[in-house]
Formats: structure tokens, C-alpha cells, sequence
DNA sequence: GTCTATAGAATGATAGAC
DNA sequence: GTCTATCATTCTATAGAC
């Protein structure tokens, strides 16, 4: 009788490649991708390095994998947040904002790692790939609240992107590994972070003030 | 008589240097970092692919210095326009972050591969550097901003950094590649991004609702 | 005569085609 | 699965600078 995988070690196969991704992102949460090595997985895995990629076809996608899911539960948070359609949609952004940020700061070495620290260029493309799923979470929220006439209207897809690049490039700093006054005021850091969200999604009036943007057309 | 390097074939060096140099922009220009392997540098640079390495000491070290260049040219007419003391604050915001977004949208495929396209790690590392020279360029207008009282208090740093990652992440999906509609509406953008910067950089009364923004448009 | 820079091909690793 | 193409990097021989 030839061999056919059962249910039993189709499970069995399934708890391992489990506990592996866990433990990487542990890895990853408590060094960075840095220290992220095979071995390093392996060993906190209880599992041999060779193990690893019995269930892997590469490091590189076994940190995607570990990219996603790491970043799937924080985009879950905000997706709860931003499904209360009681609540008006520019309240729903402060409390993404809020919720974002404080997360991590809160676990500061794995949003560093997942939001500036160079890795792997396959997993640099999840990283594009899943600040889309935040684009789009924002994007669905700013266009409620210009269609609940709560907002001015706007370029919501523009905007959208604005506050997801916003939020990572402001936290890159504190979160730095090489900050100097790292993690210190970090309540005044979510206060300023959402005011400037809240200010670029409610003020359409200051274009005035400035140069009208459209008055040199330089190409086509 | 022992070899000793004279002047001349100093020059020489430098600038076989500047040439592979110049070769690796142009390639990185013409197709993105994906399209620049150390031959087809070699054959834009018409050298053998062995003399690059007589020049830099490996790939990642000749396209970090690529990277630096290309970055230090955008920088640069940035500070241009920044430094104009005579104008306003936030009209040299505007000036400048419409002057990025243009250049950007002209060079597409050189701004995607500075922008977005995923890199080597040692290249990425010069991403992160990099983006701290805009932050400092934005954190110093602001703040002249409010010196000259034109600008409410804000926290600099937080508000130069949240430019800088705005308008990254909003020229990201219209340079993307694999954007549908790319490169329409060009000026749309900009006017968009200016205005959302602006925005940003204006506005501060939400913050005193806290996570009950200002439901009432804007203001008076 | 001694050292360096160069071209061009070899090497070894890896990814994709078949 | 094997085969092939292509890449980064290294090696070797030669031309040319000092």
C-alpha cells in the first residue's frame, strides 16, 4: 500500500509549520529580523534547523509569512475599530490612529522591525503589499465620513495613503533601536500624531494660503 | 623605482568611479534596481563587469552609493526652495513638497525605485538615513513657521516626520508598476498632496476633543 | 622593475523552465 | 524531478603607469 497522508499527520504537519511560524515571530518580536536566523527559529521551535524547511521552502517565505501575520492582527484591530458606524468616521480614524500607535509603542521591537528595519526583499514586497490593506481600511473610512457630509470632500484615495505613510514614517523614529530618548513621551507622540491626521482629513480651506499647486504646469 | 599613485592616475580612478557610478543611476533610472545587475552596469559603463568591483567593493555598497546620489540630487532642490527666507513657511512647504511630487512623476521608474521598490538590506539601510535628511528639512521650516507666528505650535518632529512619510506613501501607488491608471491625473495629485500637507501642518483645534474631533466642518 | 587597472572568462549559487 | 540561464563574485593574464 502506498503512502497517503491522513488526516493525523496532515494535522501533525500543520502544528509544526505552526509552532515554526510562531516561533519566528517571537523571534522577530524580541530581536527584530535581524536575529531573526534560521537556527535562532529552530532552536526557539524546539525543532531542528533542517526541520524548518521541511515546512519552508525559503527563509524569505517563511518571514513573509511572518510579516503577514504579524500584520494581519494589527489590521484586524483597526478593521474592529472602524466597522462602528455609529461612531463618526473622523472619531473612527483618531481611534485607528490611537490604537495603532499605541500597540506599538507598546511592543516597540517587533513594530520597528515590521515597520522600518531593512529585511529581505521578498519580504519587503509584503510590506507594500500589506500597507495597501491600511490604505484601503483608511480610504473606506474617509469616504463614510464624506458621504455622512461629516467630511469636506477630497481625493480619499491621496489622503488615504497620507495618513498610513504618515503614521509609520512619525513612529520610525521613536521606535529606532538607535533613538536616544526612545520611548520617552509617548503619550504626547499619540496626541500630536492624531491631531495631525485629524487636521489633514477635516481642512480643505489652506490652499489658498499657499501656492495654487495647479498654477505651473510643467509637463504633461 | 617603487609605484607610487600620482595625481593622474588618481583622476583616472575617480573618474572610472564616476563613470560606473553615473551608469548604475542611469540603469536604475531606465529599469529599476531589479534591472541593475553589475554586468549590464558594466556594459552601460563599457568596463569589463570585473572593474566594478576594482571600484567598489561589492554590488550593495556601488547602489548604496547610487541610492545616496540619486537622493542627495531631490534634497538638494528641496533646500533651494526651502531656504527662502523671504517667503512664508508654509508656502515653502507647498513649494516643496509640489517640487518633489513633479520630479517624481516625471521620473517615474527612478522615483519608484528611491521610493518603494524592494532593495537589498544594505540599500534599505540607506532608505532609512536618508528620509531622516527630509525630516530635517521639514522640521526646520515648521518650526520657522512658528517662530514667525505663522504656524500654531506643533510637535516638529512628529509633523515633519508625518510629511515625509505622507508623501512617500502617497506617490507609492500612482509610480507603482503595477498601477492601472498610472501617471493620469498627475496634477490632480499634487494638488491633492499639497493641500493634505498643508492641511496637516495648519490646523490644530481637533486636538482638544481628543478622540472627539471636531464634528463640526471646518473651521469658522 | 614593480605595482595597478583592466578585460574577459571561470566559479559557484540559485531560480525558473521544462 | 533535471536542465538551463543568469547572477554576484573571483581569478588570470596582459597592458600600462610609475
Amino acid at each position: 500500500m502506498p503512502y497517503r497522508p491522513t488526516e493525523r499527520t496532515e494535522a501533525r504537519k500543520a502544528a509544526a509549520r505552526e509552532t515554526i511560524l510562531a516561533a519566528a515571530l517571537d523571534q522577530v518580536a524580541a530581536g527584530g529580523y535581524a536575529s531573526a536566523t534560521v537556527q535562532a527559529v529552530a532552536r526557539r521551535a524546539g525543532v531542528a534547523t533542517g526541520t524548518v524547511y521541511r515546512h519552508f521552502p525559503s527563509k524569505a517565505e517563511l518571514f513573509a509569512d511572518v510579516f503577514e501575520r504579524a500584520s494581519n492582527r494589527e489590521l484586524d484591530v483597526l478593521r474592529g475599530l472602524a466597522a462602528d458606524r455609529e461612531r463618526p468616521a473622523a472619531e473612527r480614524v483618531a481611534a485607528c490612529v490611537e490604537a495603532f500607535s499605541r500597540r506599538a509603542l507598546a511592543g516597540p521591537v517587533l513594530a520597528y522591525a515590521q515597520i522600518a528595519e531593512p529585511v529581505d526583499p521578498a519580504v519587503e514586497a509584503e510590506r507594500l503589499t500589506l500597507r495597501r490593506g491600511y490604505r484601503d481600511l483608511f480610504a473606506a473610512l474617509v469616504r463614510e465620513g464624506i458621504e455622512a457630509g461629516e467630511l469636506p470632500e477630497q481625493d480619499v484615495e491621496t489622503v488615504a495613503a497620507g495618513l498610513v505613510g504618515a503614521i509609520g514614517e512619525a513612529l520610525v523614529g521613536p521606535l529606532s533601536p538607535a533613538s536616544p530618548g526612545r520611548l520617552t513621551r509617548n503619550e504626547a507622540l499619540v496626541a500630536s500624531l492624531v491631531q495631525f491626521c485629524l487636521a489633514a482629513i477635516h481642512t480643505r480651506e489652506e490652499v489658498r494660503h499657499g501656492r495654487d499647486p495647479a498654477r505651473r504646469r510643467l509637463h504633461a
